[in-house]
DNA sequence: GGTGTATAGTTACCTAGGTAACTATAATAT
DNA sequence: ATATTATAGTTACCTAGGTAACTATACACC
């Protein structure tokens, strides 16, 4: 795809790909990956606002309050009062975080394997690369 | 992101800070950039059938039916007739050339724009990476 | 030549991303 | 105290990916 080798082509391939196998392996614990990031991020930083998790994952406020919406009617988050009544405050319930550590082991488990045998220095240097590309596009 | 130093974590954000920002670029040119992506296939391979362009893409044949019908309904494509009735084989119109000669200006220009910068050697090496994890993810 | 199978494409419906415009509340400035 | 501005979240609607099930045609085989 055009005079780069398909460089950019072959990443949207590959996203693509990777979330749909994520998907498929996620299915065991009844998740979507965009689920899973969600409850991935409630775990390791506790309670949050719906902005909080929109800058993290750098996805627009419709859609996280979309995917929240299913989380909370799926009984994996529950809502918790706060000063600010414009904020809705949410944490993992306890059935959020037992689907977390299930899926949790899901997904490491499928990352471990599609890194093995995955060259050390080709892996640092696309996390270099990708973070470059990140940068650049915020300009 | 979990154990990889959010290795794919920063690969989907990346994609889709990408696709937005390509998408934002072709607007010049009155394009969405999966509708790029079939308009650049038919100018390089000629007419086509759908499957053959889904394969090429690596996209589910019902999302092709879905853009193909767009660009059709622009005037960008034309059915051209063939033996095999089951078969849609498409192609560019006059006006879809020039889109596409349009279009590769701005795509390359934005490519080259967030290329410049980036180390030969870490392109390469993301490159090679990326093609390696999309062969696993097809065991 | 009829029957079974494979292929091309479509339809319906799901998740997932985006923008634009809106409401409600909080914060700030005058 | 009031008016303005900023922030959190939602709603409506768009593109874009997926699966499952379907139709219609082509092919293969007996």
């Amino acid at each position: 795809m055009s005079f780069h080798n398909g460089f950019f082509h072959h990443n949207l391939q590959f996203s693509r790909s990777f979330t749909k196998k994520l998907n498929e392996q996620l299915a065991k614990v009844d998740l979507f990956h965009s689920q899973w990031l969600i409850v991935y991020y409630l775990y390791q930083y506790g309670c949050s606002t719906l902005v909080e998790i929109s800058t993290y994952l750098d996805v627009e406020k419709p859609t996280v309050t979309r995917t929240v919406n299913r989380l909370e009617e799926r009984g994996l988050i529950e809502q918790i009062p706060g000063k600010d009544k414009r904020e809705r405050r949410i944490q993992l319930t306890e059935p959020g975080v037992r689907t977390y550590q299930e899926a949790k082991k899901v997904v490491e488990e499928f990352e471990l394997q599609l890194m093995t045998g995955l060259a050390e220095e080709d892996r640092e240097a696309t996390l270099r690369t990708l973070l470059f590309l990140k940068e650049k596009l915020k300009q």
